[in-house]
DNA sequence: ACCGACTACTAACACGAGACAGTAACACCT
DNA sequence: AGGTGTTACTGTCTCGTGTTAGTAGTCGGT
């Protein structure tokens, strides 16, 4: 319809009356340029007039580098807490002239190698535990990686102390409450957030063993959703004689506990306690309210975008004190 | 650390002995261009020794067009949803050598205008009703927009067909289960979402409308969960009197619910029936399961890819015969 | 009157890739 | 022997920017 595809600066030098050169100085705000007032105004107006948007791809070409940043997440995870983060993110970057966009699929590497030939990211942040073949294929492009949710870089054998974190949280409190056994119910096998759920485990285990107590009874759903009778069989086995608390993957698998030990005749929390993590909203929402543990996603994720800054070279490194983002959120089921 | 920033076509061309002509032939499979298979596996041998990945800045420039599909979203968006649709979108779009990337934040005119800065799609996806401003500042780019939850354009009163459709079913469900009045629960006033809401709201009182029955009273959650008693009261008046069914905006008001009446000592679905949407995960974790309205995703998000790939050029427009993408899954609570 | 400094610009190059036009070298046919 | 065709390449221009080096014109001082 239109002849002319798009505006470029040579559009609005002409319209402007000036060179296409003049024009990038007013635009940029050149330093060390004088340009009158009047000039500058020509070239605003004509730029406006015309609607001139300068190409990403020609100024991320000549500068060698873009003001972008790059998210990569897995298909697989759950973005309700993602999300919020990622509103953050993108909020503080702004802030620094920076503009964010998140790529799913990450953990495909044909998606991977589709993704560096369609737009060249200043920085990738990823949102996951990155396997060693996407890794190398970030350092071909020589694009520094951000790593979201780890703090330890380096090894394969990097562990998220995240998410170990939140299960030392779990047994923490349970066990100060007043449990004298504990089980740990995950999630069915066969899923993908494997990585997470051991990591959580180990966090329950490490501090059972510290306080003194036995081992943990670890029981996988063996359904997709409400643990079935003999799970819970298995799940509260010997809440007679001891106290017993049970840690659970997420707030999902807590609900289907609790559900499912009612409907066995016992008394959440009275026989057992159920603690999950999350803290989704349906928390609030059941009878009895779901104690749990909730990840300060707002908090973690400035301090991810601080990271990123540093990384960046836009801001300096601050001696920040590491610290947790999670605590528990004490309700009526432990 | 390293001279070379960059592994560029040049370099791959010297370490292959040949012009940067001939590995640009060679990597892009040029037509009507005869090259013999030691050059070509030359060339290719090279590329891989330097791990050459093509800028995707040049590429674009050059091309005048780029591979890239960007998404926008708004902050406030669940992206529950979103979620498992943009993976499938991601994937459909693959196979068509695109990739997908999803910016949020995209109700801030700011933020879209450092995105053209600094990203060049090929098209523009909007998960949201776009404003007039925004859709000003795409159509100024010459980019293609397509809407992935409207069905019309062009006029400021767009509607959401999609979400009327889910307050129909709710109400068609609810009616044919023998329901005589008809309640809808509502969010807090205040929060974002709320056209989604009202499109919902809009085909549940179309409906009563058509079937014949008395207009519904409308309850907004006063608090920022759980109904409070007075909500309750108001909820459930005259149930004694006649069948009564509540459509919940989502299923976390409908837990709410729920557990509201039945802490005021009613039965549901005995006393009332209550229905929600977005078949969450805990829906058939709890005590009584709840019956709720699925949007099917994947399947709506094909339909969106196929739009998607029209708008590109790269599929021709099929007939699709409409049809609706959200069905209701029958528990106990309805 | 002349040199320098400053103002207000502009011509030309570079970034990295794709593609068109051109060109040596060689084979084939009559 | 000369024209035609094919093979296997390469030189050069282009995309839209930012930036460096340069250049007319004006002003001020001695």
């Amino acid at each position: 319809m239109s002849t002319k595809p798009r505006v470029t600066s040579y559009d609005v030098a002409a319209a402007a009356g000036v060179s296409r050169t003049t024009v990038s100085f007013v635009l940029n705000n050149a330093p060390n340029q004088s340009i009158p007032e009047s000039t500058r105004q020509a070239v605003f107006g004509a730029a406006k007039l015309l609607g001139y948007t300068p190409s990403a791809a020609a100024k991320t070409l000549r500068a060698g580098t873009s003001h972008l940043v790059l998210c990569i997440a897995p298909d697989w995870q759950p973005s309700a807490l993602m999300d919020a983060g990622l509103s953050i993110l993108t909020e503080e970057l702004r802030a620094a002239g920076f503009a964010t966009v998140v790529a799913k699929s990450a953990n495909n590497p044909r998606s991977l190698d589709i993704l560096w030939q369609t737009i060249s990211p200043a920085i990738i942040v990823a949102m996951f535990d990155v396997a060693d073949d996407v890794r190398a294929r970030i350092d071909r492009l020589r694009v520094p990686l951000v790593e979201a949710f780890f703090h330890s870089y380096g090894s394969r054998h990097d562990v998220d102390e995240l998410q170990i974190e939140t299960g030392r949280q779990q047994a923490e409190y349970v066990i100060d409450r007043g449990a004298q056994r504990v089980t740990y119910v995950a999630p069915p096998v066969d899923r993908d957030d494997i990585d997470i759920h051991t990591d959580r485990l180990r966090g329950v285990v490490e501090t059972l063993e510290r306080r003194g107590l036995a081992a943990a009874q670890v029981v996988a759903i063996s359904g997709e959703g409400l643990p079935s009778p003999s799970d819970i069989a298995l799940i509260t086995a010997g809440h007679e004689s001891e106290r017993l608390a049970v840690c659970c993957y997420n707030d999902d698998i807590a609900l289907g506990v609790i559900t499912a030990a009612r409907t066995a005749g016992l008394n959440v929390p009275g026989d057992l306690s159920v603690i999950g993590v999350d803290d989704l909203p349906m928390c609030q929402l059941v009878s009895p309210t779901i104690t749990t543990v909730r990840f300060d996603v707002p908090g973690h994720m400035k301090q991810v975008a601080q990271r990123i800054k540093v990384a960046l070279g836009i801001d300096d490194p601050s001696p920040s004190i590491p610290r947790s983002y999670s605590s528990v959120i004490r309700r009526e089921s432990a």
